[in-house]
RNA sequence: GGGCGAAUAGCUCAGCGGUAGAGCGCCUGCUUUACACGCAGGAUGUCGGGGGUUCGAACCCCUCUUCGCCCACCA
């Protein structure tokens, strides 16, 4: 047998009428199943999109977590919400491809090793360049067999025959090529510009990898004087940076400084002369109004600097120290040197005044070291022609962004790109593809290493030794996993992908980019749709942070409660787009719920052995009823699903599965099982439709669970995974309102059984006001449900309790010694929301404004509701009379 | 400087124009031939404040407050 059947019993499990004659124990157990079901799906070829020959490709490349570590809660969601999307399109019918992969992570996958080498003692530097990298390599084929593992033990329904990686062979094809091609079209260059230098990492970032953030600090107003007297006072948070002024700049329109333009200024501490420019991006109300102009330390001064051809002075090196052209201060650290400017201006006289202000400081994203902007020779994408067709698709939506919301920040995102350093003074990653004539220094870039320079046929060239921006090839990932450049059968057949399911944080940084290279380099965008979640935080709201410590192991949950309570409850938890917060007991709610449709699995099994009927009769009323509500929850499941509202989906199908199934339907038919009422084999029948239906709705949120009950229904031989999605049939509203009727009166019943203090086991006289208001036959349902032992209509003499539905039916319980306080406090209770509803629903007949502008089916649908209300308010008075 | 999100029961969240909901927690009962990881019943809300629109607002508009994000050449 492939599947054990007996679990270890739960140590809470304490009903000794419950030893089962089928063999499942009461409890299910998730390790029991998990690893076993995933494997066979595996052996069956379930992942891959050659199980659905036919089917319509529908394809998802997983956002490739990076070789750094495990996975971490964030990535369970992320996931589970695209395994969700490629279960329910697979069982739908498609070709479903989900391709998994990891990403080398340049930055951050070289200093978690240099740290380990650290702790030996050891550095990059001691190994060598390709020591080093082969270490790297190691740690990568570690890390990515454990997230490889962690991948099955989620369930996670990836096609592990395209399993990927960004430094795969092919891939690196691919980003040498789009390189070169950039570089043929002028899309990459060399410069030497301003960038974000990070002195800790020793390399060159993005924009996008460094964070502002607002930090206390100081404003210092700064005497400069004047070549032939006077003076010019400039603001600064930097004065350090003063060193290498080459300018100040005020704006052209200012009349305080109209006759300083043209001047000379004398830079305190240095006696150096700078000129005073105009230029109009000086903003006249901060600070005096003058800027000191420092193109070696600020981008903008650095643009200022190119529009007034400046010098540039770098006094601040790669180290964070004072350089040469520092002068006395060359040597100290940059904030040391603040210090030592401040005091010697002070002391000098030049400094006006210090004032507290708030400064927002860039730091490294990776190391929070404080970003130092410095001029370096560096390889810059144009991203500005790249990003136009992508504005163009978002604009006319034939690329979506959900939630909607998203749309204005991604075009906004996409209008302020600047142009993207991408080459890395790093050792792991892709190497750049330039190389430079030893002769004539000039560089060919080249997908190949050229035999000779293309300008000067010299032959001895030098390979540019850094390497690409991560992101630079994350962002061919959806055509690079599929083959591209190669015109491979999976580019043709699943590219475009479909979704792209990744967090709104990495929506400029990955997104983006992949969205203009698919454009540039296909024609196509990579996928049509791209559905943003929020972060996963703790249960106060706050980010799960390694310091904070409070970070939520998506493996440690799983052994708890086992991977489909894990994704049940991640994917409730979140609205479109939204932040959520991981608590443990939304999934112990999972696990219950998990727990029990393993229960109404085990009670439709059993019920097999025990239905009185061999051929099934006509559907009674719950018969159609569940059927009519199950059609309802797969209509519903599958809008949400299309809409990628999944946490509805989920909802939709737990409040089903509970609230009505079992609740009420199975409940409903067990006397027929048991054959107080004939019909057996026909609730046999339904009950096994609608728990296949669930089986199948349920599979893409819970795939083990659903799979583990699918087989006792349909055999072990099948799996629900390559089942087919249930079909939505015509809803019933006949048996919908009938047996709603029902529900309302049985609830009433045990509503005064509870009040009366009723013994639960005792049978209690019911009697309905009237006789319309229970469907025919349906006394004896009433009877069971609501363990009475006659269920009449009348209106009874004496002491008898009522109560009043939703619906507006009287029911009434005959009481044995009556508790006679407690009728009339629930009539009185009834009486009153019933008397205080009337009077609502009366002003507002009375108002003619309402009457008058309303919609007629609102009006009249008070107008009944009037009438009800006030026969109940008549009958309930004349209830609390014959109560005394 | 611009933009976004959140604020509903003790907690976590649904609801987004027509009688305030769920789960957890809480209270009362209960071995009830699927399930005590359960069943039945119950209590609990100036839907952040203030204006406005509307016959009617938790829901639409304006405004304020609090918390949290993102973007921007914010000396």
């Amino acid at each position: 047998m492939l599947f054990a059947r007996v679990g270890a019993s739960h140590p809470r499990y304490q009903n000794p009428r419950a030893e089962v004659p089928w063999m499942l124990p009461s409890v299910y157990d998730p390790k029991a199943w998990e690893s076993t079901l995933y494997q066979d799906w595996e052996a069956r070829g379930a992942f891959r999109p050659e199980a659905r020959p036919g089917g319509r490709p529908f394809t998802i490349v997983i956002p490739p977590p990076n070789v750094t570590g495990r996975l971490h809660i964030g990535h369970a969601l992320d996931n589970t919400l695209q395994d969700v999307l490629i279960r329910w399109r697979r069982l739908k019918g498609d070709a479903a491809l989900w391709v998994p992969g990891t990403d080398h992570a340049g930055i951050a996958t070289q200093a978690v090793v240099e740290r380990r080498l650290q702790a030996r003692g050891q550095s990059r530097h001691t190994l060598g360049r390709a020591e080093f990298v082969k270490q790297v390599w190691a740690w990568k084929d570690e890390y990515e067999a454990a997230i490889c593992d962690q991948i099955r033990r989620l369930g996670w329904s990836v096609d592990w025959s395209r399993l990927r990686f960004t430094m795969d062979p092919g891939l690196s094809r691919a980003v040498t090529a789009v390189f070169v091609e950039y570089y043929r079209q002028g899309l990459v260059y060399r410069g030497e510009r301003i960038v974000n230098w990070c002195p800790s990492c020793q390399t060159a970032i993005s924009d996008i990898e460094v964070e502002h953030e607002e930090e206390p600090g100081t404003l210092y107003h700064v005497r400069y004087p004047l070549q032939g007297g006077g003076e010019v006072v400039i603001a600064t948070v930097r004065p350090e940076t003063m060193l290498g002024d080459t300018a100040v700049a005020v704006h052209p329109d200012d009349p305080r400084y109209a006759g300083l333009v043209g001047k000379m200024a004398l830079l305190p501490l240095t006696g150096r002369e700078i000129p005073i420019i105009a230029d109009a991006h000086v903003e006249p109300e901060f600070g005096t109004g003058a800027l000191k102009v420092t193109p070696g330390h600020d981008a903008d001064d650095f643009a200022i600097g190119q529009r007034h051809n400046l010098p540039a002075i770098t006094v601040i090196g790669f180290d964070a120290k004072m350089t040469e052209a520092a002068g006395a201060y060359a040597g100290l650290d940059r904030f040391a040197a603040r210090e030592r400017v401040v005091a010697d201006l002070q002391a000098q006289g030049h400094l006006v005044k210090a004032e507290p202000y708030t400064v927002a400081v860039g730091r490294c994203e990776r190391c929070n070291t404080v970003i130092e902007p410095l001029i370096s020779l560096q390889w810059f994408v144009r991203v500005r022609p790249l990003v136009e067709p992508v504005l163009a698709a978002v604009r006319s939506s034939s690329l979506r962004v959900v939630p909607e919301r998203f749309v204005r920040i991604f075009e906004q995102g996409l209008e302020n790109e600047h142009d993207w350093c991408v080459s890395r003074q790093l050792w792991w990653g892709h190497q750049i593809p330039a190389y430079y004539c030893e002769a004539c220094h000039e560089v060919t870039v080249a997908e190949e290493p050229p035999a000779a320079c293309a300008h000067c046929g010299a032959t001895s060239l030098l390979r540019d030794p850094d390497v690409l921006d991560t992101w630079f090839s994350s962002a061919l990932w959806p055509f690079s996993t599929l083959g591209w450049p190669d015109q491979s059968e999976d580019m043709a057949r699943h590219y475009p992908t479909d979704v792209l399911v990744t967090g709104y944080d990495i929506l400029f940084k990955w997104a983006m980019k992949m969205a203009w290279s698919g454009i540039r380099f296909t024609g196509k965008n990579p996928f049509h749709t791209i559905l943003l979640h929020g972060l996963v935080r703790d249960h106060q709201g706050r980010k799960m942070s390694k310091s904070l410590g409070n970070g939520v192991d998506p493996i440690e949950v799983v052994d708890r409660y086992g991977a489909d309570a894990l994704r049940f409850a991640l994917v409730t938890g979140v609205a479109p787009g939204n932040d959520s917060r991981f608590t443990w007991e939304r999934v112990e709610g999972a696990q219950r719920f998990g727990n029990k449709l393993w229960n109404a699995a085990r009670f439709v099994l059993g019920a097999e052995d025990e239905a009185s009927q061999p051929q099934p009769g006509d559907p009674t009323l719950e018969d159609r009823w569940i059927r009519s509500r199950l059609h309802a929850c797969i209509e519903d499941v599958d809008r949400a699903l299309a809409a990628f509202e999944i946490g509805d989906a989920a909802r939709s199908v737990h409040d089903f599965v509970w609230s009505e199934f079992c609740d009420w339907y199975i409940e409903a038919v067990k006397p027929r099982l048991y054959g107080r009422i004939p019909g057996g084999a026909e609730a046999v029948a339904t009950l096994r439709e609608v728990l296949s239906a669930i089986c199948r709705m349920l599979h893409p949120i819970m795939p083990f669970i659903s799979d583990a009950i699918w087989r006792q229904l349909a055999g072990e031989g099948s799996t629900v995974m390559l089942a087919d999605w249930p079909a939505a049939g015509a809803r019933d509203p006949g048996a919908e309102a009938d047996f709603s009727r029902i529900m309302d009166v049985v609830s009433a019943i045990r509503t005064l059984r509870a009040e009366q203090g009723v013994a639960p086991a005792a049978r209690v006289r019911a009697v309905v006001e009237n006789s319309g208001a229970l469907p025919e036959g349906a006394e004896g349902l009433v009877r069971e449900l609501a363990r009475a032992e006659s269920v009449e209509s009348g209106h009874p003499q004496g002491a008898w309790a009522s109560a009043v539905t939703g619906s507006g039916i009287t029911v009434y319980v005959a009481v044995s010694a009556a508790d006679a306080d407690a009728a009339r406090r629930r009539l009185e209770k009834d009486l009153q929301s019933a008397a205080a509803e009337l009077e609502r629903v009366r002003s507002r007949l009375d108002n003619a404004n309402f009457v008058g502008k309303a919609a007629p089916e609102v009006v009249a649908r008070e107008r009944q509701r009037q009438d009800d209300l006030a026969a109940t308010v008549a009958g309930l008075r004349i209830q609390l009379e014959r109560l005394g």
